[in-house]
DNA sequence: CTGAGGCATTGGATCGTTCCAGGAGCGGGG
DNA sequence: CCCCGCTCCTGGAACGATCCAATGCCTCAG
């Protein structure tokens, strides 16, 4: 073998590898490959031996040597996304360090990589391909979602986290939030504390999750026999627009309160309320959607509809798991709940 | 070969390998893979039937074997700092977002990994030792910065975003942000709207990023001849004590205008100006750091330092490049300039 | 005493690429 | 005519792990 003597190597030194391990320990290459992956092969006295030569070198096995027999690589592909300043997507970032966390669990490093242009499937092909990564995971599959039905005509195994909105025959494992369940939450909430002129600020009606959060706010008021009409607005995502729209709906619809599809439409109803010397929370109530940073800091605090990010993680990583691990499981979807965090604008 | 015929396969075919090519190229391996790493080598007639070769059959490289074989994984390392939640980590979003960026220029990849405990190196340890990254890229050296130190020692190529502010003989490639520059031009900006009496809310005295912000506030001031005895104040970085801080300030010193140092400290000074019926940017300047995204949205904007995060990243990767390219080469420091946004609050 | 059968361990082949030394073909100088 | 040198290409040998088939050893039933 390469390591010649057993005085402390000068300069960075090569690491050891399996043939090292064995010749120390007196045992084969394939021994001490047990003795890592299939501990239970060894008869114990062996075992031991084993382990401790692996301690003094300090041995690790070679992950590209690994890879290669194995035909895996132990990382999954996350694609950022391409940044949109000032919206609310601190929430992602809540959700790659969670993954981060969940994946080393499991044994995967989580591998980044951008598409640039608006071409969502670039840079997926390459790592597929050639096959540094065992897995994806999907974020974005509000986009009309091309990836999920690209990656599984590639029998690109991936996890999404988000529905298969449009996708009726989707057959892959996917984790999302209840965001209706959500919202009607946070709109009973408002129902509890005496409000029922409830507005609504959301998003375009061709956005599945805008109007998906939309319908929990309606399923409360209707549950209580109160009407919305009147009491909507659509809007782009904006801080601007959520002003405008407050203030149209306060002229108009004169609401107590405002359930919002996001921090940063709530953001724009609270600068509207201190234009008009309303003060949130004693005037009017506001409720906002993921719990961003914005909604801690700002005063008095927006309560905000958090998702439980670290729950979609430890689930996505158990999905992937079962796919990589069986793949002719049957893939199946699970939706969990948000919770509501209460602060001063309520 | 494996690959049997010319049919469509069915199933997840393997992918076709360097020898496939080479069979329907009619010529070596070794000159499908000139073809692909060294193109000069070949006659120009050779080239182009391989190279078609090569997009019929959709080949690419395999990285396990080619990694296995160039003792190179083009992978760095990212350590996600443990979530430290209403703090603005949100630079560190962008950051992460220009890097992944600038590496897939360069060739590489960026792998995420966590430290859980306290503990700064773990998960280092394992990712070097299996080979499983080039290099490194390390992010907090602000916390003493055990790492730099560490990764020095066993020879792990690094490259910090950060200053080495303790170590006097630290050898390895840094980029930074100059803090000083930037509160020295929130406190010129605001000097040249006629403020004099400028507070300043920073961190406690043992953070050096905080006292070298504090330091560009304090230059800024003695510039011009002005006292910053009583105008400065050193808390935790919360939005209460932000708050806390300026409303002592303000009863005591009287200041026009304040310069923070973090977005959340200056979230806590407008929620001050709030419950004391003073408008900002009226009646009170307010400047923070970091434009987050908290900045942009607050109502009426918060006037901020902005990083270059982008240019940071770009550097970093060159670097890298330098670092990997050549070992021997002299590693050195840079040093940016950060850029003031201005917004409704000055 | 022999052979079946289980257990612990082994050596060779293999994954797909790049490194390395060498070989074929060709033109030109002696 | 030979040999040198150059260009272009080739086959074998790594890289460091795991898969696979086979081995020796030991026990126990027949």
């Amino acid at each position: 073998m390469s390591r010649v003597n057993g005085y402390a190597d000068r300069q960075p030194a090569s690491p050891p590898t399996l043939a090292d391990v064995a010749e120390r320990a007196g045992v084969s290459r394939q021994t001490v490959s047990n003795a890592v992956n299939n501990p239970d092969l060894l008869r114990d006295e062996t075992l031991v031996r084993v382990q401790q030569a692996i301690e003094e070198l300090g041995y690790l096995p070679n992950r590209a040597a690994r890879n290669l027999r194995t035909r895996a690589s132990h990382l999954v592909g996350l694609r950022l996304s391409p940044v949109q300043e000032g919206t609310a997507n601190a929430a992602m970032d809540r959700f790659v360090h969670s993954l981060v966390w969940t994946s080393r669990e499991a044994g995967y490093h989580v591998l980044l990589f951008s598409g640039e242009g608006p071409d969502p499937l670039e840079g997926y092909d390459d790592l597929l391909r050639s096959t540094a990564v065992d897995a994806f995971i999907v974020t974005d599959t509000y986009l009309g979602n091309p990836q999920a039905t690209w990656l599984r005509q590639r029998r690109a195994p991936f996890v999404a986290f988000g529905r298969p909105w449009d996708d009726e025959d989707a057959r892959h494992p996917w984790v999302d939030v209840d965001g209706a369940a959500g919202t009607e939450m946070a709109t009973r909430h408002l129902l509890d504390r005496g409000h029922e002129r409830i507005a609504w600020i959301g998003w375009r009606k061709d956005s599945r999750i805008g109007e998906d959060r939309r319908s929990g706010w309606s399923r409360a008021l209707k549950e209580r026999g109160l009407s919305t009409t009147g009491m909507a607005s659509r809007v782009e995502d904006t801080v601007w627009s959520g002003g405008e729209a407050s203030a149209v709906l306060l002229d108009e619809a004169r609401p107590t309160a405002f359930v919002c599809a996001s921090d940063t439409l709530a953001m724009g109803v609270l600068r509207t309320l201190a234009e008009r010397g309303l003060q949130p929370g004693r005037d009017v109530a506001v409720v906002g959607f993921d719990d961003s940073q914005v909604a801690q800091v700002v005063h008095p605090g927006l309560t905000s509809v958090r998702q439980p990010l670290e729950e979609v993680a430890i689930a996505v990583v158990r999905a992937l798991e079962d796919l990589l691990g069986a793949p002719s499981k049957v893939a199946e979807g699970l939706l969990l709940t948000p919770t509501l965090t209460v602060r001063g604008s309520s």
